[in-house]
DNA sequence: ACCAGCGGAGTGGTCCGACCACTACCGCTC
DNA sequence: GAGCGGTAGTGGTCGGACCACTCCGCTGGT
């Protein structure tokens, strides 16, 4: 007659779960404060080791925030929050799944940089023109690189879908564009990527949808085509 | 003079990098299994209760593998192991982010079933027509949800790009697709959906990429309008 | 020689209790 | 009233103990 139930899993997982299932029904709203670890366990019924391991692999995923000496906290669920995670999915892939994820990223940069240029405000095309101008000013590649990314980010921040400017933000994690552009950029690419970069801004400027498209898709298409060629060899 | 280094953030986090870091350099393999968790808080020089949760957060990273009472090992870090997480963003997301994240869906959707139009064999066309003809002889929702996500699965299959076909199947979750359709297909939309997915199939067998391209956009376009009314009201 | 069954060694899963490091807040001092 | 110091409470770490499960070799029979 013990209503405890059916047992599924780690007590870990059904911790979890039933955390997940807290924020999913409302009953914990984001930027909330959670019971403390030891109070956690008590009432959903099992150890604070076991809890404690529950919150760090729900802290990994984004969902909840652990401050030390404060509290744990939901985090405010935003897609940057829920979709951090996406960085580890291109730092550990290699060989054909960069390709594929190269294909992922020009679907979305190409549809991002269509949507900027339908939408974007003249304060978000000067910070756009920022980075593009700092990127053409120096040799460091570090620093080029820096601007590259923030010339792209700022870019899917005014396609105004914050979704998929996380996504995008993961698929150019630091470690990605790193690996792959260090053999790209050393084949003297530096100049194609300046006239590809400046054809994005024109069609920003000219607020041309299908343009900054094409012009987008073509840029990452550049990379992922010197990527194939790689993997052949 | 300590070589012990850095100290940046909890001794989890730092074992979790330098388990990443292991899998990124080569030294860990796909499917290779790892010491005792026992011998990793040694190796590692922490406690075996830092190094579980350390192992934990990478598991629901899709990264390891706990087996009871066998092991520890590395996925095959195959799109579908490190993307699972996805479907906790989908579960999780409300309100304006829902509707981007069918933009996002309908962006790759529409790519992948351009793709699959392209390349689709008879075998996977075959299989394709299974579940369509299937969803429309039956009236029991549950099942016509089930064959509708098959559906796509084996579309998003058929376009040979594994990292998009995972993420495609975050975005249509379980939950998600159930709370979001739930109320969708209550306003009779399924004949409607009939039709559309009609469409899909048509393009499929002529091989045409433009007119799958375009019937898939439609049809989660569709949904995507529907739930942009509801949030309005 | 074969194989079904048993058992033990080894592994991840869980729990406990103690202590450390840090934060927040209250009350005291000036 | 502002600044300061202490203290209670929080997450972070540790070590050890025991449980549940898997795997494999041994045993005994056929």
């Amino acid at each position: 007659m013990d209503e405890t139930a059916p047992q599924k899993g780690t007590v870990t997982q059904r911790a979890m779960e039933q955390i997940k299932a807290m924020i999913a029904e409302g009953r914990l709203e984001p930027g909330q404060r959670l019971p403390t670890e030891r109070d956690l366990a008590v009432q959903l019924g099992l150890s604070r080791s076991s809890m404690r391991e529950a919150i760090r692999a729900l802290t990994v995923l984004g969902v909840l925030e652990a401050r030390h000496g404060s509290g744990i906290y939901v985090t405010q669920l935003e897609a940057g929050d829920l979709l951090e995670t996406f960085g580890v999915v291109a730092d550990l892939s290699r060989g054909p799944r960069l390709v594929e994820l190269l294909e992922v990223r020009r679907v979305l940069e190409s549809t991002a940089t269509a949507l900027a240029a339908a939408r974007i405000s003249p304060d978000q095309l000067a910070e756009v023109e920022k980075h593009l101008t700092a990127m053409n000013t120096t040799d460091d590649p570090e620093e080029i690189l820096a601007h590259d990314l923030a010339f792209h980010r700022e870019i899917a921040a005014a396609a105004g879908n914050d979704t998929m400017a996380a996504i995008l933000e993961g698929l150019s994690s630091r470690t990605f564009r790193a690996r792959v552009w260090r053999g790209y950029e050393e084949e003297g690419a530096f100049d194609r990527t300046r006239r590809e970069h400046a054809a994005i801004h024109r069609a920003l400027v000219a607020h041309d949808p299908e343009a900054a498209r094409a012009a987008a898709a073509a840029h990452v298409g550049e990379v992922e085509q010197w990527l194939r060629t790689q993997l052949g060899s």
